[in-house]
RNA sequence: GGAAGCGUGGCAGAGCGGCCGAAUGCACUCGCCUUGAAAGCGAGAGACCCGAAAGGGUCCGGGGGUUCAAAUCCCUCCGCUUCCGCCA
């Protein structure tokens, strides 16, 4: 959510911004909204001032001055109620029309509207020489491991069962990636997966993407499955006051995710690229805002990190500001080089939200001399466990049809490579 | 699910319907004192909203009500604690 001053003010140039990401600003509707209910305000407090005087002063009235202040105070009371009233309607109003703007995307963001426009930053690694590369779902079932038969009779398309090995590597995964969040400074959490309205709110799944969401709940008390740990880690602050010199915080967790994917069918619905339910190590940072951009660098990278440690051949792009997400000012994506597609998958999102998702979430910040803010806040995979598993049997496949496990995750799985048995 | 109790500032903890944004203690900030620190003494300091500022307003768990006036009275919701039941 935006500061309606800033986005009134010429200096922002929201609406150039805003236009870039296909949104267009109502400037005049929103300059009347702010006015309308700032005035509305007023009104009210100087009436509720006014209100409080005589009220103070029936006390030492005289029984002759007595009734006139009653009835002063009575009158006083319905100002206050009309003011309040007003005040409230345009306030509600205003925030519809907020929550609903998205963030404004950094100038240096290439053009475009879809992934095709985003600009390569790095490649790393090389492509793996595969001669007939099979995908991940040939792999995974003729080696045993991946059951997704099985998995729609359970509960339907888009989902997975893992076996044997299979089921070994996800944990083995979670726990090295983990292991590495730690080492990079990030502290771990285990946190609710079910979560209320407000925190969706917070950072920015709600209102508007309800439709991408798992809802669930009692008759009087409403849930949602969250669609990654960034909802609950960057809410765990939600309205409180975080001292500046503090930041930056830097948080992690393994959390299943739920997504409803509607409107994404018939895109990547092979295998585990895009199911209901996986798994995912997340990464997020609370930090001062003003060091936000730099804070990217430093969360893709420390993403990069899993995939150069497993030796996975990857490239970053940077996102055209029309491919942006809503909440996010800047998005690097990782791609993942798949064998089996011939092709980079993305496989992790490292986004600064400025101070977008904090002004939602009221994450607030006091630095040591008074002054009062908002915290910058930043996320990523780190990784998600099922598109890791698909990179690594596609780009660790051998010519016999085994794969090869990488060194570093051995000490974890305990086997170093696949066979069919 | 049943019963009882409790929700006040960073924490602890007072609070008669008007003199209460709220005593007091601890913690905090800045002085004084000290070689330095502690102790002591003095001063300061809540959050949010409107406003260029001056200033004004709101906030004692949330919401509603009574009253000219509510932290204080009433209703309701939420949360917490303890006991019982159930359960992993």
């Amino acid at each position: 959510m935006h500061d309606p001053r800033a986005l009134l003010d010429p200096t922002t140039d929201a609406v150039r911004r805003l236009a870039r990401k296909g949104y267009a600003l109502d400037v005049a509707s929103l300059d009347k909204l702010l006015a309308g209910r700032n005035s509305a305000i007023q009104r009210g407090d100087e009436a509720r001032a006014e209100s409080k005087r005589v009220a103070t002063s029936v006390k030492g009235a005289s029984p002759q001055e007595r009734p006139a202040l009653v009835e002063r105070a009575r009158d006083l009371k319905g100002v206050v109620a009309a003011a309040e009233e007003e005040s409230r309607a345009l306030d509600a109003e205003l925030q519809d029309l907020l929550l609903g703007i998205p963030n404004l995307p950094l100038d240096e963001l290439p053009d475009g509207t879809s992934d095709a426009d985003a600009e390569l930053v790095r490649t790393w690694g090389e492509k793996p020489e595969i001669a007939d590369p099979l995908d991940h779902v040939d792999l995974g079932e003729k080696l045993g491991i991946l059951d997704l038969t099985r998995a729609t009779k359970l509960s339907g398309p888009r989902f997975a069962v893992l076996k044997g090995r299979g089921a070994k590597l996800e944990r083995a995964l979670a726990r090295y990636f983990l292991d590495l969040a730690e080492q990079h400074g990030y502290t771990e959490f285990s946190v609710p997966t079910l979560v209320n309205r407000a925190t969706m709110t917070g950072t920015g799944q709600l209102p508007k993407f309800a439709e991408d969401l798992f809802r669930t709940g009692t008759d009087d008390r409403e849930l949602y499955l969250i669609p990654t740990a960034e909802v609950p880690l960057t809410n765990l602050h939600a309205q409180e006051t975080l001292a500046l010199e503090d930041l930056p915080l830097a948080y992690t967790a393994h959390t299943p995710c739920f997504r409803s994917e509607a409107g994404s069918y018939g895109r990547d619905t092979r295998g585990l690229v895009r199911l209901h339910e996986f798994s995912k190590v997340e990464l997020v940072r609370l930090v001062d805002p003003a060091t936000s951009r730099d804070a990217l660098e430093l969360l893709v990278g420390h993403a990069e990190a899993v995939l150069q440690g497993l030796g996975l051949t990857y490239r970053v792009v940077k996102l055209a500001a029309g491919d942006t997400g809503f909440s996010a000012q800047m998005t690097y994506d990782i791609e993942v080089w798949l064998p089996g597609q011939d092709a980079y998958r993305e496989i992790a999102s490292a986004s600064d939200f400025g101070t977008f998702q904090a002004r939602r979430a009221g994450i607030r910040t006091k630095a040591k001399d008074g002054t009062r803010g908002f915290a910058g806040t930043l996320n990523t995979s780190g990784l998600p466990i099922g598109r890791t598993l698909v990179a690594l049997l596609e780009q660790g496949q051998q010519p016999d049809g085994s794969v090869r496990i990488p060194e570093a995750l051995v000490p974890y799985t305990g086997f170093d490579t696949l066979t069919a048995s």
